[in-house]
DNA sequence: TCCCAGGCGATCT
DNA sequence: AGATCGCATGGG
């Protein structure tokens, strides 16, 4: 398997729960965990589903190739890059904490969230449930350091734990239908949705653009998006140039 | 210390 | 519909 890199997966952004161990990577999806330092180490079944294993992105590397010189550099820098197959809800909570943060302190805010909610699992914690999270008070939640996105994340814990939006169900919307759900969590606008879209429901038609993907639209590509040209791989082209952008600023 | 961070909701016009 | 503003807190 030529594109499958850990440490450019761990550090693209989309995960927050992978970092080096004395083993390779450890990688925390609710309430797993796994040791891994190559695709040889992936269990059959989660995980994985997890890595994407069933994609094959050499090929959507070429057919992507060709449109834009300064995306091919990307592609190739970026090469071994997968977009994974997280737990919907971790996204929902994730990309919450994600507005004004930097990557570094979002990872910190996630990790103080399972500390303190989440349940213990030995040598880690697991991501603490909508159910879990419902039965924390907004100023409990203030403590992990996620400021007024505190708000942000009862809101959709108890919109999750009641079951008035139904992650599940979710599953079978168009994306249109879908991004619409998630909309009615407050604290969730347009680039969140596609964030939680992109990584937590596998629609790769999503490409979500941030302050840096406007950095690259205004300074690399002439101020044109990009994205409606690569249709259903929109969203895997946009990592590519996330990573890349993020890697050598 | 200062500036920015994978934006959003509220509140204008 | 589009533009502007305030926002909690952590890193570099």
């Amino acid at each position: 398997m030529e594109d499958f890199d850990l440490k450019k997966i761990a550090e693209s952004g989309q995960v927050f729960r992978m970092k080096p161990c004395s083993g390779g990577y450890r990688v925390i999806s609710r309430d797993k965990s796994l040791v891994l330092n190559s695709v040889d180490d992936v269990p059959v079944g989660y995980w994985h589903n997890y890595f994407d294993l069933d994609r094959d992105y050499a090929s959507i590397r070429k057919s992507a190739s060709g449109h834009y010189q300064f995306i091919d550099e990307c592609m190739e820098f970026g090469r071994g890059l997968r977009i994974l197959r997280q737990d919907p809800w971790e996204m929902i909570v994730t990309f919450i904490i994600s507005q004004r943060r930097s990557m570094a302190s979002i990872a910190t805010c996630v990790e103080h969230l399972c500390e303190k909610f989440g349940t213990n699992a030995g040598d880690f914690f697991a991501f603490p449930t909508p159910s879990q999270l419902c039965q924390a008070s907004e100023a409990e939640i203030r403590e992990c350091g996620v400021g007024y996105r505190a708000e942000y994340i009862k809101c959709a814990a108890e919109i999750v734990n009641s079951g008035e939006l139904d992650l599940d169900k979710c599953k079978s919307l168009s994306d249109a239908d879908l991004k619409a759900e998630l909309f009615r969590i407050k604290g969730v606008g347009e680039k969140v949705a596609n964030c939680i879209m992109l990584f937590g429901f596998s629609r790769t038609a999503s490409a979500p653009i941030d302050v840096w993907i406007d950095r690259v639209i205004k300074n690399d590509l002439g101020g044109h998006n990009p994205f409606p040209e690569y249709g259903d791989v929109a969203g895997i082209i946009q990592q590519y140039l996330f990573f890349y952008k993020t890697q050598t600023k």
